[in-house]
DNA sequence: TGTCAAGGCCTGTATAGACAAGTCAGCGCC
DNA sequence: GGCGCTGACTTGTCTATACAGGCCTTGACA
């Protein structure tokens, strides 16, 4: 019955657990199976059923309990770094076919303040990447980063009309490990209504991205603004402290 | 030694090793006690201790492990959910001095938005409350709150001029439990405009609150629509998953 | 002196049993 | 019919024990 046969007991049931809860067999809002049903089912003792049990709670999945079986929830899980970090990553993962028109790559100066995330000292050179993103083949939002020397090199052999910036510097070993997103609102610019299509001061979503390595060293600034009908930053939390962090498109209704 | 005398034993503990890590008595990077010697040391089996442990562990306080003692690391924490719930909280978690004025506390049928949300059929009475809230005596959000009709009872008895109305709900025993944020822009209406005294159309950072018991019952719907000069959100996360959100006061430069 | 194997320590995992505390249905009393 | 209480059931918590497997020091051997 059990998914693998390999691996700790508690990892195998809470795989299985997880599996039942995802599939209907367990279904959502109901509680499911008591401990000590689950500990004759599967002819284990109660710490490992607890130990699964205490996994899917922590992630989710499970919620209630105390005195009465748990009751089953599917949750969208909470999105993996990349797919936060990369816009094409994040619209592939909710199914949406991703696109870029760059507007300019150049290597100028650094904007006072991305001077001042990046740690630059004034007039240094960084890489300039503008490009309108699209979303099934809709503008969606206006990415303006600015990379350090050393990062923005691997822009100049790379078309970013052709998919994910993050994906490649990954791949060239670039070591992206840590990103810092704030958001705000402001009115779009010129230039902001010119990309998406919209009147000047439409309200805009933005997202201020500091993207450091492992070492805290920061390797871009970037700023995006996205059209509000087109996606929305979502943050889960519960009085246990479990956080999950979640970009989705805006629902049409 | 214990830091309290009532709770679960392994709660107890887990608060006593945060104190020690945080205090410095285990200092930063170096190997905590063994499980065999904190078992001792308090008189209690290995249950407990590894309960507590295991919790630490989840928040980043502990690292490592597996056949050596796992290694301290103080964290910066998330922001505690009643922080991320309350204004209240938030702005004196920050230094600064709430204060709100309230617009209206109304039983009324729920707005079509608000019914889907809270999963009420069409023409349900909720608890409406509309307040303008302020930072350091100047405007900064304008709060609409619909409260479930259980729930909202407990407003005609409390003044939301004096203060969070989150807290109280918890000294109520009220289960507030999760709640979903989802963040986007809009611009001001007239309302919003007069009361937070800016120009209509402004851009605004709005953040939708679904807050849910434990059972995942919705019990409050709120539309909060912050001036972006006072307030923006962040979202850190690291490759390795570790997702941190917070609220801060706009940084004026 | 360098290398490798042995053994001790430590955590990860699993079992079994016990009691406390919360939930809920059902019964009996008013 | 409605109310409250009881008792069965379930989860929360804790103890005790056992063994597997990773880590590291020690000591023998080349």
């Amino acid at each position: 019955m059990k998914t693998s046969t390999d691996g700790p007991l508690h990892q195998r049931l809470s795989a299985e657990f997880l599996r039942r809860i995802n599939s209907g067999e367990w279904p959502e809002g109901r509680p499911v199976p008591s401990e000590a049903q689950l500990c004759a089912e599967f002819g284990v003792s109660r710490g490992p059923v607890r130990q699964a049990l205490a996994t899917l709670r922590r992630e989710g999945s499970l919620v209630g309990g105390q005195g009465k079986p748990p009751v089953a929830r599917r949750t969208a899980p909470s999105q993996p770094f990349a797919t936060f970090l990369s816009f094409t990553q994040w619209a592939e993962s909710i199914g949406r076919v991703p696109g870029q028109r760059t507007v300019e790559v150049a290597r100028r100066r650094a904007s006072p303040e991305a001077a001042a995330r990046l740690g630059l000292a004034e007039g240094e050179f960084v890489v300039e990447l503008v490009r309108l993103r699209l979303l099934d083949g809709v503008p969606a939002m206006v990415e303006r980063s600015s990379f350090i020397a050393e990062v923005g090199r691997h822009l100049y052999d790379f078309d970013p009309d052709s998919g994910s910036v993050y994906a490649e510097l990954l791949r060239r070993g670039v070591g992206l490990h840590h990103a810092r997103h704030t958001i705000d609102a402001v009115a779009a610019d010129a230039t902001d209504a010119q990309l998406l299509e919209v009147e000047v001061r439409e309200p805009l979503l933005r997202v201020r991205r500091l993207t450091s390595s492992g070492q805290g060293e920061p390797l871009e600034y970037g700023d995006d603004r996205y059209l509000p009908a087109m996606a929305t930053f979502t943050i889960d939390n519960t009085i246990e402290g479990r956080t999950v962090v979640g970009r989705y498109r805006t629902e049409e209704d």
